[in-house]
DNA sequence: AAATCGGGCAACCGCGCGCAG
DNA sequence: CCTGCGCGCGGTTGCCCGATT
């Protein structure tokens, strides 16, 4: 027995918006605020559902909405967090003042996710798109081309890396009352620093365990450990978290969460990811020149193309 | 000029969670 | 403890409009 509707869906109208309509729900939320949006169409005068409603309000009429582009501060802000947390828009849109998570949703989904796979990155993983499909091929074909025996091979230490973090933001998650976000000073572009990027580490130490099996889910970030359990109600919970990275991120940055790396290794990503007018500006080129680093450290890594896998 | 295509965006839908009764 | 309701989230759909043929 499913859940009944939440309105009399044959007497409420749908589709786009009017002005009129517009008008009548400013004007009650701005007297009344929001409480029950159940019952706000009926005290507005609407005949619209609650839940429509609240759409409207939350994605286009809720005030100190930005309507402007997003600038390219908040472009590599929703990168770096979406290879972090995958798509939680609602978590990275509260990071970014004036932005909804529609916003973020659609400019993800029509822009950036694009961007990224033009330039090579593979959106779902944020590794570069060959690394994923050795990956891929490898599961596929898992005696066709072997892993590197050495331990430091570049794919073993991304997916102990990988699962690493996942662990750790999970228990992150969990504990930490305010978690926080990647935070950067708007009004300084060179202050901002980013995030090492989590599935592209930086060269491994020379001291390596045993290789981990891997599967295909540790190659993604929002699947692998992050765990279904976790995912929604304990970061539901806590979508305040816009202003309240500071303790978690101040001092020593991502890097000081009991997670992978020393301080300061990302050096090489953000380099060019900080700078002003830099050749190489963007995030994305940071990791694929970090890629070719890696190709260049690690010759023994097969590279291969789309018709591996036909 | 008309038809088609594709991108962008607003809005809808279904589901899970939290909370109150 | 159980149940029902409301809220919020992420995924998806569909419309609008500009570009292209």
């Amino acid at each position: 027995m499913g859940r009944p509707p939440c309105c009399d869906k044959a007497n409420v109208k749908k589709g786009p918006w009017t002005a009129d309509e517009d008008a009548k729900l400013l004007a009650y939320t701005s007297t009344h605020g929001i409480g029950n949006w159940t019952s706000v169409p009926q005290k507005a005068g609407l005949k619209r559902c609650g839940k429509s409603c609240r759409l409207r309000y939350t994605n286009y009429l809720r005030p100190n909405l930005k309507h402007e582009n997003f600038t390219p501060e908040e472009e590599e802000h929703i990168v770096t967090l979406h290879a972090m947390i995958g798509s939680r828009w609602s978590i990275i849109a509260n990071s970014l003042p004036g932005r909804t998570d529609n916003d973020v949703k659609n400019y993800w989904n029509t822009k950036l996710s694009k961007k990224l796979s033009q330039s090579g990155i593979d959106p779902v993983t944020h590794r570069p798109i060959s690394d994923v499909m050795l990956s891929i091929h490898r599961l596929s074909h898992p005696q066709s081309v072997p892993l590197p025996s050495s331990p430091s091979s570049s794919s073993t230490i991304t997916a102990t890396k990988t699962t690493t973090f996942n662990r750790e933001l999970k228990n992150a998650f969990l504990t930490k009352p305010n978690i926080g976000v990647p935070h950067y000073n708007t009004s300084s572009a060179s202050s901002f620093t980013m995030p090492t990027p989590p599935l592209l580490p930086p060269p491994p130490p020379p001291a390596q365990t045993t290789p981990l099996e891997t599967t295909w889910t540790d190659f993604l970030v929002d699947g692998c450990d992050f765990g279904e359990n976790v995912a929604s109600s304990e970061v539901k919970k806590e979508n305040n978290v816009a202003a309240t990275c500071e303790s978690w991120t101040s001092g020593h940055g991502w890097y000081d969460c009991g997670m992978l790396y020393e301080e300061g290794s990302c050096s090489n990503f953000l380099a060019s990811g900080s700078g002003e007018g830099e050749g190489s500006s963007s995030f994305v080129d940071a990791i694929l020149d970090h890629d070719k680093e890696m190709a260049s450290e690690f010759p023994q890594l097969p590279i291969c193309d789309s018709s591996d896998f036909f």
